[in-house]
RNA sequence: UGAGGUGUAGCGCAGUUUGGUAGCGCGCUUGGUUCGGGACCAAGAGGCCACGAGUUCAAAUCUCGUCACCUCAACCA
């Protein structure tokens, strides 16, 4: 385990504003998350971040069941036909689908993809599926992986293959499809803010930004620590591009043969890369408690001295039954190597136990978040540390909501807009709404429509690009930022 | 694909200018002393110097070629 040269370490990632992608990939690497796979932009994930994963994935799934879901599986090679049914779709992805062409040195009939998404394969059983308005809303989401072939990647944020999570509804109605797209959104949303403890940004995509085949997409966006954004989920209304393209559909209650309307909606492994980038510090991780695999980290003091170990585990016992996930590390290194060996992994807090605190039946806590340091009773300590890991839950979603709310400015001229995003800022301003003005946007910043917010309550009367003037509902309030 | 850079021990690097047969730090192993913020002593293990072909008595080092990776640009639900 302890195989990292952490003095070196500490030194990289010192300052973590000017070189923040490298600190990233130094966190990432050096706290044993993953590792590079042998095919370029694959990553393993060790234990340790995939039981980061494992806790999205629990806390995630209870959510999605709870809104009326049901989990599936559908395969992952599908024939390349299927993908070029729907033509937006097909556009959009054709140019990083890994594509299966031979069976051992034989040729098939039919190139099958490796799935980018599932939209097509799941259209296509829907459409067995699905004859009446009785078999409708179809709910049903999928845990598994994916390859889209991207020109670069970076861990957790853009690999080539990655974990996830795509949830395909079916309903008979447009404004049922409607209302699934927001609800899913929305419960996106509470878990980012309640679990993750990262605030995000919710709102519309533009047409230039939405998802390949959708009517519209929806997104949450999150700030990261040095002023990017990362999307961080998206749900998509798709109307009935992928019904007409494979022919679902059903007799409804009119006796009308009608196509449904379709929802998509997904988030992945990037949301780890998501907690790195707006949780970590100069010392490494920082996890929210709700998601980190080790959420108390207990280290005996002189544990070769008699009693200490036995009441480290004594007092283990008392956590995990108090629902604590709690481990002793009892390994041979110096207690100071073990603190930061366990600060860089971002575990939410620690306790000392050593021959003092058995004296005075007590130990000393120590939060990740606030350094803070304190001497507690073991009395009735599972109830102390249940309440104090809820505190840094919620501290760590305030500090963040703090960062961001600091770092939205309002602009009115795309001068300032450069200036306030090369800063690290998310800019807030009136849009018009051409492709045009977007793309100036990009291509003189490098920052890009993040999306259009709920809230459209006016910052300003004019494009900040092209200077029209904006009444009635003809342009929009826009976020813009550089992303990852 | 455009421009630049790097390949030497598990990781990070020095050595290349001026050719002489392999080094440093961390990590790892063993034994001992330690333990409340990255402990110390001692003894060890570990390398086809990216690959290939030249030049030379002699190549990590010089020449030519190949491959891989990284950064920026471009691309990126």
């Amino acid at each position: 385990m302890a195989d990292k040269n952490n003095q070196q370490f500490v030194k990289e990632i010192a300052d973590i504003k000017s070189d923040f992608p490298q600190w990233y990939t130094d966190v990432v690497l050096k706290t044993q998350l993953v590792d590079y796979g042998p095919v370029k932009g694959t990553m393993v994930i060790r234990p340790y971040g995939y039981g980061i994963w494992e806790n999205i994935q629990r806390e995630l799934d209870n959510r999605i069941k709870a809104t009326g879901h049901e989990n599936a599986y559908f395969p992952m090679l599908i024939p390349y036909s299927f993908l070029m049914k729907e033509a937006e779709h097909v556009e959009g992805f054709a140019p990083e689908v890994a594509l299966v062409t031979h069976i051992g040195n034989e040729e098939l009939p039919e190139k099958l993809v490796v799935r980018p998404t599932s939209e097509t394969i799941i259209g296509n059983m829907y459409s067995k599926w699905i004859q009446s308005w009785r078999d409708l809303p179809v709910m049903i989401n999928q845990w598994a992986n994916v390859v889209r072939w991207e020109k670069t990647t970076r861990p957790f944020l853009r690999t080539s293959e990655f974990l996830w999570q795509e949830g395909h509804t079916v309903h008979a109605t447009e404004e049922e499809a409607q209302a699934e797209t927001l609800k899913m959104l929305d419960v996106y949303q509470e878990f980012a803010e309640n679990v993750l403890a990262i605030p995000v940004i919710v709102g519309k995509k533009s047409e230039k930004e939405k998802f390949a085949g959708a009517k519209s997409t929806y997104t949450m966006e999150a700030m990261m620590l040095d002023g990017k954004s990362l999307q961080s989920g998206t749900t998509h209304n798709l109307g009935q591009n992928f019904s007409r393209a494979f022919e679902i559909q059903f007799l409804d209650k009119d006796g009308v043969l009608k196509h449904p309307y379709q929802t998509s909606w997904g988030v992945s492994t990037r949301l780890i890369g998501a907690l790195i980038m707006a949780h970590g510090d100069e010392r490494g991780l920082v996890l929210p408690p709700m998601v980190a695999p080790k959420q108390i980290i207990i280290i005996p003091i002189a544990a070769f001295k008699g009693g200490v170990l036995e009441k480290a585990q004594e007092l283990r016992q008392l956590l995990l039954a108090s629902g604590v996930r709690a481990e002793i590390d009892n390994r041979d290194q110096s207690p100071g190597w073990k603190f930061n060996e366990w600060e860089m992994k971002g575990v939410p807090a620690r306790i000392e136990i050593g021959p003092r605190d058995i004296e005075s039946d007590s130990c000393i806590l120590v939060r990740r978040d606030t350094h803070e340091k304190k001497v507690i009773s073991l009395n009735n300590i599972g109830a102390t540390i249940v309440a104090e890991l809820k505190d840094i839950q919620a501290n760590m979603l305030e500090k963040s909501r703090k960062f961001r709310d600091s770092h939205i400015v309002i602009c009115e001229t795309v001068d300032e807009l450069k200036q306030a995003v090369d800063s690290g800022n998310f800019v807030k301003a009136m849009w018009c709404g051409s492709r045009e003005c977007e793309a100036k946007i990009k291509e003189q910043t490098s920052a890009t429509t993040r999306c259009m917010p709920f809230d459209q309550t006016p910052v300003g009367t004019k494009c900040i690009v092209c200077g029209k003037e904006i009444k009635n509902c003809e342009g929009y309030v826009a976020y813009f930022a550089k992303a990852y």
